[in-house]
DNA sequence: GAGCCTGTGTTAAACGTTTAACAGTAAATC
DNA sequence: GATTTACTGTTAAACGTTTAACACAGGCTC
């Protein structure tokens, strides 16, 4: 009773067969006769034969592995979408070996550099800042990537997925505007990441369409202490607003923890739109009116889209997928006043020729 | 300019050695004069070698590969471990491979088993239930490995790293009776999950010697949403305790959830403890009372245990880390009457003859 | 000065697959 | 009936490392 475990040649001497037999049963690469299959398939089940993965890759050239590359594991954003990637990965026969970035660019370089050199099969990056990692450039048209979340799509040099963050800024600000607020703050954690800043341009916009002054934006970086501490010390040194939109899980956390120390009560106080929609906001008495994510979704496109170039399809033409946010209405906005009428969306005024200046935001109107 | 990566023969013909001499100034095997190991990585270093892991794996038998088995990404806390362990490991040049078993007995077999075909260095579950898999069990002695946090240590087959669960049961309870409370309910995800059913254990036995009676116990299952509705069937069906304690992070949810729904507030109508302590339960109004588990010390007990343990290190015999809990008091327990005085701590009268038969803890006795 | 370490370097044989090249057989085509 | 085609199977050479086995040089010991 040997402990090591057996190779293709012995799976091929008891079925009698070459080994170059038992390899194409188990690859497919090649048909085999159904009795012979079925008797290779005996042998090997009887010795517990499993392919070698090292031997495989290293005469292929090829894996069956995904690199996915998170800016934060800890962060249930990023923590859902690598579970719903592993998933639907492990479904199709392909393994997960995950890295989180921490949220430094050389972190993420170095991370980076470590996934590359498993040859993974295909790589999802959700990058942590706005710059791409020249890693990335450096092996873009040679391996079937997908970025997400954190990427302007403008400058994408790969296969994209993300939510339309200047609408879903613009949802939350248009939401406030109804319920009569005009005193927003903007919370965010880095305006420079690109889906952030994207947002607080588009609430921004229509808040200056409407108000006639762009609203306040207070960055608060990507650790909820650090976001908390800063957000208290802003709100010593200013008026309390009568409203804030945060624009991550992590800023609410920040925005709310600081509200709560000073005691300011939501939504007497002021109120609040938070972003993502997770258990803990709706657990409360004050449920959190949120910016929904549809997470779910955007791991199973940039999935579907991985797939795709992983069998070689989706030409040269690199696709950006633009998924949509939803507004959850819940307890933590009040209603100041009876809304005059709907917010008009921003976008619809804007002048078709400026479409290229849109992010300034200056040509839009209201009704 | 060949795209193909360079191979260990170039490298050694560049700095003038043999193929063996590289092998050695990388993996630092045998010891190499130092003249050479320079030329070597200069030459390593004008090429952008990497060594090749299939290769390298296929030959040797080794792997830098850390597998880590966890029953849900999604909740917090594995994702924190898993988030602990893989910075741990990357910083000593291991790379995490991760697979979650959706808190199912055959998607945890199946996962496990390629996890193992990966043959990595070393491995670390979080089982998803109270038993073993057989997968485990049939590599145990052959394969460095730590069982985490959903374990009975006494059954244990490898190094388990656990907090002290029957303590932290304790704890909650006790502060809860210290606060004057009676009429108390235990939420618990599965009663058969090894550390929930200490931690009831734990509770219930200090709450049965103090009050005569032990407490009920509800079990709402591993899932938010599920766990709401049956908490929220049992309200209708039963007088709103006076307090409640959830025996996990997503128990705790459950609860809140549920308890929002019926506009119960908290702490003047019930009080609660919850279990793991995370940002979300202090930014709210009413911060949440909670039983911390140290998260990070568990990940580097796991890590560490296991770098012995690969490294062949801690001989034959088991070893169980134990972790303490602790309590973080906020403002989710009502204070219902002066306390007459401390609660003992139950284990403290327990009779050593009978240490054998603590879980029963009818020896327990109050001052 | 013969024998023996000690420290360093090389040679060449694996490790377990995949796959191009080849080969044989039967059916189809001309 | 000769040639082609389609199908299925085999042979044997890689893939890029690691590592036993060996070699050689110089310093020791006796």
């Amino acid at each position: 009773m040997s402990s090591r475990k057996p190779s293709i040649k012995e799976v091929a001497a008891l079925a009698g067969v070459s080994t170059a037999t038992v390899s194409n049963v188990f690859s497919g690469r090649k048909p085999v006769n159904e009795d012979l299959r079925k008797s290779v398939q005996n042998a090997a089940e009887t010795l517990g034969y499993q392919v070698d993965r090292a031997a495989s890759h290293l005469r292929s050239g090829r894996t069956r592995i995904i690199a996915v590359l998170v800016p934060d594991l800890t962060d249930n954003f990023f923590a859902t979408i690598v579970s719903s990637l592993e998933n639907k990965a492990f479904e199709e026969g392909y393994d997960v070996i995950v890295a989180s970035s921490r949220n430094e660019r050389s972190v993420e370089s170095s991370r980076l550099n470590a996934l590359l050199s498993w040859r993974p099969a295909g790589l999802i990056v959700v990058p942590c800042s706005d710059v791409i990692p020249a890693e990335l450039i450096a092996v873009k048209d040679r391996l079937p990537m997908v970025l997400v979340d954190r990427v302007a799509t403008k400058s994408a040099i790969a296969d994209t997925v993300t939510i339309d963050n200047l609408d879903a800024g613009e949802i939350a600000a248009r939401h406030l505007l109804e319920m009569g607020h005009k005193d927003i703050v903007l919370a965010a954690s880095h305006l420079s990441f690109p889906p952030i800043g994207e947002r607080a341009d588009g609430a921004a916009r229509i808040i200056k369409s409407y108000i006639g002054q762009p609203p306040k934006a207070i960055e608060l970086g990507s650790d909820v202490e650090g976001g908390k501490k800063i957000f208290a010390g802003w709100l010593e040194r200013n008026p309390i607003p009568g409203a804030v939109i945060a624009f991550t899980n992590v800023t609410t956390l920040s925005v709310l923890s600081a509200l709560a120390e000073h005691h300011v009560d939501i939504p007497s106080r002021t109120s609040i739109v938070a972003f993502d929609d997770y258990a803990w906001m709706a657990a409360r008495k004050t449920g959190l009116t949120a910016i929904r994510q549809p997470v779910d979704e955007i791991a199973t496109a940039a999935w579907k889209r991985l797939r795709l170039r992983m069998d070689g399809g989706g030409d040269e033409s690199i696709l950006p997928t633009v998924l949509s946010a939803s507004l959850v209405v819940r307890d933590s906005v009040k209603s100041l006043s009876p809304p005059k009428g709907k917010v008009a969306k921003a976008r619809e005024f804007i002048n078709p020729d400026n479409a290229d200046t849109e992010k300034s935001g200056k040509e839009t109107k209201i009704h």
